[in-house]
DNA sequence: GTTTACCTTAAGTTTACCTAAAAGTCGCAT
DNA sequence: ATGCGACTTTTAGGTAAACTTAAGGTAAAC
């Protein structure tokens, strides 16, 4: 689960990016509006976190371009004022969720959760594909009566390509989901998961394999 | 749009539905929790807007109940208490968002937006033309029951050309958008991709063909 | 009839991809 | 602290798929 933290007060920032890690969760933290749009455009991200008053771009601005974009994840606005009239203009500006600053530690996860649960609910907690499933509470994937636990990151790509079985994704989009925009992962890191997990699938005799596409990237396949 | 309205106070209720009538949408009212949670799992709502305090069952069991059952409806609670713990605790037994009592009707109706706005209708990310379409998530071409994946350089051509159907395009365009303008590919190799594309075009029994024009470059042609 | 652009296929070549194995991290329990 | 084990990242060499080139054939234009 992975989120976006834009506000310009550095420690505040900060606080919370470290707050939703112990917490779990994977953080970006940016100081700056345009940063802002850019990491939740090309990010990927689960949720954003949004403060409204800042230097050159307001937080409105921002969820009204996101919004224009198409890109429909959920935002968290953050805010000092706490009025009716710009809570109604954050949520019409395209927010999910309107939290006053201060605000409880406590409240604020509680509303990140509810803000992502949606897509994890979805999932329910056992995604399956051709003859394989994939637990998400204890990260095991399974087939027939054999099963074997993975690491975090073979989970993460694993969950992500269950999501959508048929879809191609780039090993730019992996690094990005995975390790996050900022990172300086190689491809052949996913070479390599991708060869850990075609083992695994191996290994618990599955007839689902990972195929790769030259230059496009790696998919699902069932060979019945 | 329909929305659910769930409350025990008669009056605030139906004021509610009022509300919401006057601004355009559906409403259904009950004013008691087992009747909430029957309308909420036969009645296909877009948002349901739940009362905390009821006799018999309280809301976060409502809002618990619903989710268990997989209904994934988005939910706004509305209570008179207004303490973080409760915030929470709402927000974690399934509840979207969580509204305090008394509220401003505008705020009640920016929250409701805000709930439905993401109706989202997952963009088709299919190109066709004639009788083939060409999937962007999977780069597979298809036409009727028959599809086949297609290379990178293929898929470049192909998704250029069926962006305009029938526009000529000369090899040097071809060249300079999917091999970039300082490559020292030749025109040959435009020609040999033409030839792969014919025959996949051919595979998959499609009557739409690439027609080239001396001198001047391909297009694509529907052959009804 | 000659020219020349275009088509096709098959052979060559590159380079993206694969994998094993080593090196590096991190967490955890002693 | 220290060492162990599991996970992650890096390295490096082999392999084969996709790309490129080449060459002979076909058909359109003049």
């Amino acid at each position: 689960m992975k989120i976006l933290v834009v506000d310009d007060e550095v420690k505040l920032a900060d606080a919370i990016g470290e707050l939703l890690i112990r917490n779990k969760y994977m953080a970006d933290v940016v100081y700056e509006a345009q940063d802002g749009l850019y990491y939740a455009e090309h990010g990927d991200y689960d949720c954003i976190i949004l403060d409204v008053m800042m230097p050159q771009m307001d937080g409105f601005e921002v969820a009204e371009r996101l919004r224009k974009n198409k890109c429909s994840v959920p935002i968290l606005m953050l805010t000092a004022k706490d009025d009716i009239a710009s809570r109604v203009k954050g949520l019409d500006c395209g927010a999910d969720d309107y939290l006053a600053k201060p605000f409880a530690v406590e409240e604020l996860l509680a509303r990140v959760r509810a803000l992502t649960r949606r897509k994890t609910e979805i999932v329910s907690d056992v995604l399956t594909y051709g003859d394989i499933s994939l637990n998400t509470n204890n990260y095991t994937l399974s087939s027939g009566t054999k099963s074997v636990p993975l690491g975090a990151k073979e989970y993460e790509i694993l969950h992500m390509m269950l999501n959508n079985p048929t879809q191609v994704f780039s090993k730019d989009v992996i690094i990005s989901r995975v390790w996050g925009l900022d990172s300086d992962i190689t491809e052949n890191n996913v070479e390599a998961y991708m060869s850990f997990l075609r083992k695994k699938l191996f290994f618990v005799g599955s007839k689902v394999s990972i195929s790769s596409k030259r230059l496009l990237g790696y998919h699902l396949e069932y060979n019945q």
